[in-house]
DNA sequence: CTATAATTGAGATATAATCTCATTATGGGC
DNA sequence: GCCCATAATGAGATTATATCTCAATTATAG
């Protein structure tokens, strides 16, 4: 997730303690692939942080969501994920084997302008899903 | 799920015997609102057919999404919910209080074209999800 | 350096999802 | 209408995921 440096600065300005525990948390989130669920953080974070503890894992995505600089997702799998919730994230998915093709080019930030004023919403960012069949399973 | 009339043909085209146990689940799919989750299909399911069983919910919802017919969705629990995998489905979360609301208007349709061209799948439908904070969360 | 309030780890607990296997029952063939 | 092969089921065990509790620790302001 190269978008998301500075998650320690924006931790630290929103007035939390910057702990060993979290710092490991940040640093695997800042150098490792996207769509990474807790367990895979706990994982990469003990390679870093031999102590750190699963609730902590638990507790510091919580705090990254309420602060909006990550944002759950799921995939073919019943496990939270998380992406950088910065702007928008578009993928699709292949119902059958799973496989998971990003995208960039996206029509849903002119929506967002008109939803947020029909329905009071203040919209941070958005999650565009296509699923299908992907070239190997048709 | 008004939208999901005649599941019960389909199962029975594609294959499958019309059971009791499979049918009390698609009369819930198609009398009860949106978004259910395996325990509230499990709970009407068992208004309508006492003897239903956890297991038989999950393998029918899987039936489900393997045919089509249902796609699943996570909103603001860790429960993997079902919408009607007809078109397209869009709503927008309140990171906050978890409130959700639909809406019709998306512009997501001719991007699913190009996007099926440009990697090779076959798009059967796609989820738009915008979050924020709702009118009374901020 | 100290005080204090935030944070942590470990394990217990709760919830969700999957698996197993003996039993049952649907639907095609006759 | 009846049989049979095979799909489907239920109950409960098991595994995986998520949450909670609380005593002990530690980051930071002053």
């Amino acid at each position: 997730m190269t978008i998301m440096v500075g998650l320690e600065q924006k931790l630290k300005i929103a007035g939390h303690k910057l702990t060993p525990a979290r710092l490991a948390v940040v640093e695997v989130l800042e150098t490792q692939h996207d769509h990474l669920n807790h367990n895979q953080i706990l994982d990469e974070g003990r390679k870093l942080y031999p102590k750190l503890s699963r609730a902590t894992v638990y507790r510091t995505m919580d705090l990254l969501v309420e602060l909006q600089l990550v944002r759950p997702l799921y995939l073919n799998d019943p496990t939270q994920r998380f992406v950088s919730a910065a702007g928008g994230h578009h993928h699709l998915v292949c119902c059958k084997c799973g496989e998971t093709v990003e995208f960039e080019h996206c029509t849903a930030d002119p929506l967002a302008q008109e939803l947020a004023e029909k329905y009071g919403f203040q919209i941070f960012n958005h999650l565009l899903e296509f699923q299908g069949l992907c070239i190997k399973c048709h």
